[in-house]
RNA sequence: GCCGAAGUGGCGGAACUGGUAGACGCGCUGGACUCAAAAUCCAGUGAUGGCGACAUCGUGUGGGUUCGAGUCCCACCUUCGGUACCA
């Protein structure tokens, strides 16, 4: 038997024979022969396919689709799959309409990079892995409807894409009636009186008359409706790798270096396509109340949406600036925020600094400000005295993450512009300073630090000696931590002794009395970056013009598809890869498309919709359809897409609800979360720094972990990996070769292993040792293409069947619950599928089943059975639903029972787990129809009723004894017998009995002392 | 760093509402069958002490609430997921 399917797939084939050798009796249970007739059966009766027009209540449960990766399905993707496809034949049992369907995310990122390396066009290895994806799938026999089967990457899917990126491209958001509203009506109003009274969703910071909008240009035009549109343009930032000529992903960069032969990187500035998702924060962040996802889910994506209350404030800039020096209006406000005309600066200021905070209160605490390094106002503020500093600084940070920025804790950095702001109260000139922990996107990108009540700008001003002035004295909360709202204020004027909260309150009214500022709601939740300098994505129905002013292009003339391309690489200044296909961007009357193309998100946004209507060509779906399915009654998938896929696609459905085109405002009612099926992830240690102009790898228990910045960890292909997952794996002489194959950019590398190194094919050593070993570190973590280390369901179906497969993932543990991939234990669920399938043979190998009455204790552990799984489908807690099967067949075996009112309705209670078992039994049982349109069997209390409990019995809460007393006895009649067993009294000798607890039907409780 | 989750026998896990901790399965030990093995069946299996009845300890760590805590509260540790261009 196999303990370790998964690690050394080519050995299956020969351990198969053991169990399926003895598939030749009759009765013994077979899995290849049953699961491959089963499959055809359904698939000839189109058992699954699924009608839009039934009477019938309908139910919708989705999983979340699958990206088609060369690396194949892993055990990890069925998890999620096995659970939805259990409830979707339970449900379909029980009398709905299910639509249970599945698809492809089909365009990306690894797809881009693999023709890149090899040539292959994204479109040919796209459907090479679909159709190896299917195969997969089938094997597992899911009841998916494939009539209605999407693949994003497919012209008439990504037609509606477009058409929908078009839609938001053609709306803005009017606050005023809290939706989506079509961009002509903006222009209407911007024609009558301009915009000073449109309360819209807007990156427009400044005002204008009707008389100035019509005297605009169509280039100045259209620079405007940007800011209101709700798919826009924007400069935003990117991964530019120079060596590469090419933009990364973040996944890409790995320790500042890109993980393709690391190569340094920078982040750069990008005019790119953004999605105002902001508009809808305050929907999306309401929304959650409505949804049955799990608090975790909904928190998490509350504190993504990160609605914070608090002020907009303006800071003059002190001279000695010349006004002229800079130029307004500075940085654009969030599209979140309804736009605040800033005031004119004060006379003989420098011009402004706009600043959000949540802590106005604490302005007299204000004593330096500081600007998010990509700030607009600072290279116009920074004196020419504080230039070379600032230079350098914003070279540092350009090969920061965002994500380094924000965790970077030890040590604060930052630089001075030389400028001075002028705090707005108290009138002194304070310094301006930018610092990687001010992000531009959030908020105004730019804070006043009051070191006294925030802990990072205590260390920054610790750091660069900036003043410290405490403004609240917290001495009466002594458990207060420095950012709690507790406390009396000082050293600030007015507020001086008011609490916290009441002075936030009276400094509002003063800012507000004063024209300096603004309540303001601020979200942490960003615009989406819509634009991909990829080939593989959707292109975007884009055109410009001279001018450079965009136009959607006519509905009908969708889809845009992709042109061909044999060079899949970056075009030259590191230009989008359709930059390449001249003939395609340059249309005839001298405008150009787009370039860019869509991100994994686009597709993925909307898919569950396409579903309903699959194959429609006039519109995205049918309002019919839309109409009868609604929206999604449970959703599958995993929790890494807890803020990603799921915010982007509750965005695009309120957008296209706010249209009228869907009929609910969320499209997912109940969300299942699986956990991950994790694996091991084996990497090897490479030097940053060249060796005599080498790139060196050195084995992983050399690695000091202080010095691992040193160093870049380079995942390795797991199936190359010897002893894979322990202390001690490691890659020999033909594994390191196979490698090099693998990722060439490393054929030049040497291999240090301890005793000698290998280059280039040559094992030099220098002890005795023939062999060298480069050992990799190995850990946990998610099973994933861009780790390396997936394993296949097939070679596990293959060798145990899908339905024993099926149960084993589901017994491993609540699906919820992440676990690494191992397959100890799957010989017990295979044991329990022949025992279940025995019970249906007699001695002599026959079937056999008998038309007896079925005895009490029978069907009493039937009913268990019943009530246990269907109770636990309903809580989604297959594992013990699991074990529920094995108890009850255990049961019946002993009872040597063959009725076949009691087996048949274990065949259709099994049925939604192991679906081909179940058919073979309900066919010998006699059935034509499939076991999957079969009733769900109905629990009956009455068989369970006991007439004995067993009481535990407890002195001060410690079980001492156990005793079987008849149902229904009174709580006085339990207390007194329990008083008086001999147990018991011995445990009450010289105590008093203080007090007796007892739970009818649980427990009885003695209080002694 | 921040946000979220999970830590229970040798292993995966069960205990749903604060009420018998360890269901079910794996593994292991012993036995039956067998020339032998596999398969199958039967029994045992948290730790420690005891011939035994039994006792003590035991759900990541340290506190707390309660007649009673794996479950609730506080503080911490470890691992995993996300952190805005992997999908």
């Amino acid at each position: 038997m196999p303990s370790r399917i998964g690690q050394k797939p080519k050995a299956y084939s020969q351990q198969r024979t053991t169990i399926h050798k003895q598939g030749s009796s009759i009765m013994e249970y077979s899995p290849n022969e049953i699961e491959q007739k089963w499959r055809q059966w359904w698939k000839e009766h189109e058992v699954y396919k699924v009608s839009n027009d039934s009477a019938k209540p309908k139910y919708y449960v989705l999983d979340m689709f699958p990206y088609p990766s060369g690396s194949g399905l892993h055990v990890g993707h069925p998890l999620g799959y096995i659970g939805s496809d259990i409830v979707a034949r339970y449900k379909r049992m029980k009398g709905y309409n299910v639509l249970h369907p599945m698809g492809y995310d089909a365009f990306g990122l690894p797809a881009e990079q693999y023709a890149i390396q090899t040539g292959v066009h994204p479109a040919v290895s796209t459907a090479q892995n679909i159709q190896r994806y299917r195969e997969q799938l089938d094997n597992i026999g899911f009841s998916f409807d494939w009539s209605r089967e999407v693949q994003t990457s497919d012209p008439k899917y990504y037609k509606w894409t477009q058409w929908i990126f078009l839609q938001l491209f053609q709306h803005y958001y009017d606050r005023s009636f809290d939706k989506a509203m079509p961009i002509e009506s903006l222009v209407a109003i911007f024609e009558k009186e301009g915009n000073a009274k449109v309360d819209a969703a807007t990156s427009q910071e400044t005002v204008f008359t009707a008389e100035a909008w019509k005297s605009f240009s169509p280039k100045e035009k259209d620079d405007v409706l940007m800011n209101y549109r709700l798919a826009y343009r924007k400069v935003t930032y990117v991964w530019w790798c120079e060596a590469l000529g090419t933009v990364l992903a973040n996944d890409e960069v790995k320790d500042g270096v890109s993980e393709r032969g690391g190569h340094p990187v920078e982040r750069k500035p990008m005019l790119q396509w953004s999605l105002r998702i902001t508009a809808y924060a305050e929907r999306l962040l309401n929304g959650l109340r409505e949804v049955d996802f799990s608090e975790a889910m909904k928190k998490m994506q509350g504190n993504w949406i990160g609605r914070s209350e608090g002020a907009q404030l303006f800071f003059d800039l002190s001279l000695p600036l010349a006004p002229s020096e800079v130029s307004l209006p500075p940085a654009p406000s969030k599209g979140g925020g309804v736009h605040v005309t800033p005031p004119p600066p004060s006379e003989g200021a420098g011009g402004r600094l706009e600043i959000f905070t949540t802590r106005p209160d604490t302005i007299f605490g204000a004593t330096f400000m500081v600007l998010a390094p990509e700030h607009d106002l600072v290279k116009q503020i920074t004196t020419d005295g504080q230039r070379q500093e600032i230079e350098d600084y914003l070279q540092y940070v350009n090969t920061r993450s965002e994500r380094d920025r924000m965790a970077e804790t030890k040590e604060v950095s930052g630089a001075f512009t030389g400028a001075y702001a002028i705090n707005p109260f108290k009138g002194e000139k304070i310094p301006i300073w930018i610092a990687e922990y001010v992000l531009k996107d959030y908020g105004t990108g730019a804070i006043m630090a009051v070191p006294a009540d925030d802990e990072r700008d205590m260390r920054f001003a610790k750091k660069f000696g900036l003043p410290i002035v405490e403004i609240i004295d917290k001495s009466m909360y002594p458990n207060a931590t420095i950012e709690d709202k507790l406390g009396k204020m000082i050293n600030s004027d007015f507020l001086n002794g008011m609490e916290v909260l009441d002075a936030i309150e009276a400094i509002f009214q003063k800012i507000e009395a004063m024209g300096i500022g603004k309540r303001r709601v601020n979200y942490k939740l960003r615009d989406a970056i819509y634009s991909r300098q990829r080939y593989w994505g959707e292109p975007f129905p884009i055109e410009y013009d001279e001018e450079g002013v965009a136009h959607a292009m006519k509905a009908e003339d969708l889809p845009l598809e992709l042109p061909e391309l044999d060079d899949f690489k970056p075009a030259s200044g590191g230009k989008a890869p359709l930059a390449r296909a001249e003939d395609w961007v340059n249309l005839p009357n001298g405008w150009t498309r787009e370039t860019d193309t869509m991100p994994g998100f686009a597709g993925s946004s909307w898919y569950f919709l396409r579903y309903m209507d699959a194959n429609n060509d006039e519109e995205f779906a049918s309002q019919k359809a839309i109409n009868y399915w609604q929206d999604v009654d449970l959703y599958v998938g995993g929790t890494e897409h807890a803020v990603g896929h799921l915010m982007y696609s509750r965005f695009w459905h309120k957008f296209l609800y706010d249209k009228g085109l869907v009929p609910t405002s969320e499209p997912y009612k109940k969300l299942l979360n699986q956990g991950m099926i994790q694996g091991v992830i084996e990497s090897i240690f490479m030097l940053k720094e060249k060796v005599d102009g080498n790139t060196k790898f050195v084995c992983a228990n050399t690695v000091n972990k202080n010095e691992l910045d040193k160093y870049v960890q380079i995942p390795v292909l797991v199936d190359f990996v010897k002893n894979y997952g322990a202390n001690d794996s490691y890659l020999d002489a033909q594994a390191i070769q196979q490698f090099i194959e693998w990722r060439p950019e490393f054929k030049d590398a040497i291999f240090e292993c301890g005793n000698g190194s290998y280059h280039r094919g040559v094992y030099t050593n220098r002890s005795e040792k023939k062999e060298g070993r480069l050992i990799t570190y190995s850990e946990v973590g998610k099973m994933s293409k861009s780790k390396y280390n997936v394993i296949n369901p097939d070679d596990v179906v293959g060798y145990y069947g899908a339905d024993c497969f099926r149960m084993y993932e589901m017994f491993l543990g609540p699906i919820e619950q992440a676990k690494p991939w191992d397959t100890k234990g799957i010989d017990g669920v295979f044991k329990f599928l022949r025992k279940m399938w025995s019970l249906f043979f007699d001695k002599n190998e026959k079937f056999h089943v008998s038309d007896e009455p079925a005895t009490k204790e029978e069907l009493k552990a039937l009913h268990t059975c019943i009530k246990k799984v269907t109770d636990d489908i309903e809580r989604f807690s297959f594992n013990t639903c699991v074990s529920g099967f094995m108890i009850c067949v255990n049961d019946l075996r002993s009872l040597n029972c063959d009725k076949r009112s009691v087996l048949e309705p274990l065949v259709k209670l099994v049925a939604p787990f192991a679906p081909h078992i179940a058919e073979e039994l309900w066919h010998r049982l006699g059935h034509e129809e499939s076991v999957c349109l079969a009733d769900y069997p109905v629990f009956e209390e009455s068989h369970l009723v006991e007439d004995v409990v067993t009481y535990p019995v407890s002195i001060n809460g410690k079980k001492r004894d156990l005793i079987d007393l008849p149902a229904g006895l009174s709580v006085q009649e339990l207390e007194k017998t329990a008083l008086e067993l001999d147990s018991v009294k011995k445990w009450l000798e010289g105590m008093t009995v203080r007090k007796v607890i007892v739970v009818p039907g649980r427990m009885i409780n003695i209080v002694v002392g």
